[in-house]
DNA sequence: ACAATATTTCGCTAATTCGCAAAATAACGA
DNA sequence: TCGTTATTTTGCGAATTAGCGAAATATTGT
C-alpha cells in the first residue's frame, strides 16, 4: 500500500482525484480531460490504485475510476493533526 | 514557492512537522531526534521552508525552525474540497 | 585573532519518477 | 474468429531525489 501522500505529491494525479470529485470517470474519458499520453495516465492511476485513492472498476470495454473519500478523509485527518499543538503529553 | 504536497510526501520531512507541532527546534535538536545526517536534515529543511511549511530563525548559534500552521491549513483545504461533491456548477 | 560550536553548501552515487511510443491484453459485436 | 475499441504493460531516456562525508560559512566567547 503506497504512501497517500506521495501520491498526492504529483500535480497530474491531483488533477485526476478532481475530475473524480464531481463523478466516477472512464480513463478514456479522463484522457480527454488531461493533456498527457494514456500511458502516462495508467500509471497515475496506478499509483492512485497502491494508496487507496481511487477504486477501479470494468464497465464492458472501459474502467471506471472512482474516488475512495474515506481515504482522502485519512490524510485529511494527519494534516489536521500537524495544525493542533499537542495538549496532553 | 515549492508545493506543499511534494514537501509533505516525503516520511522524513513529516516527522520533521511532528517533532515542531509541539514547539519549536533548533536544527541540531531535530537531529538529536531523527537518524538522518545533519546535511540530509539540512536539505529536508530547505524542502520545508521552500514549501512555507516551516520558518526559520538564527538565534545566537542556533537556527530555530517553527511550523507554519497556516500553510498546512490550506493544504488541509485543499484536500477538504476533494472529499465533497461539486454542489454547485 | 583564534578556537569551538552549529549549520549549510558542495560533490558525489544510487535509486526513483515522469514522460512517451510501441506492443500486449481484454472485452465487445459482427 | 476477426476487427475494433479501451486500457495496460514494457522498455526507454531525461530529470529529480535522498542519502552521505568533506569542506565551507556563521556566530560566539576568549
Amino acid at each position: 500500500m503506497r504512501d497517500v501522500f506521495t501520491a498526492l505529491s504529483s500535480p497530474a494525479r491531483r488533477q485526476i482525484l478532481e475530475l473524480l470529485r464531481e463523478r466516477a470517470l472512464s480513463a478514456g474519458e479522463i484522457a480527454e480531460r488531461i493533456p498527457l499520453a494514456k500511458p502516462t495516465l495508467s500509471g497515475h492511476f496506478n499509483v492512485l490504485k497502491e494508496a487507496g485513492l481511487v477504486s477501479a472498476d470494468r464497465q464492458g470495454n472501459s474502467i471506471v475510476y472512482r474516488i475512495n473519500t474515506s481515504v482522502v478523509e485519512d490524510a485529511l485527518a494527519a494534516l489536521l493533526r500537524l495544525t493542533r499543538r499537542e495538549e496532553v503529553e
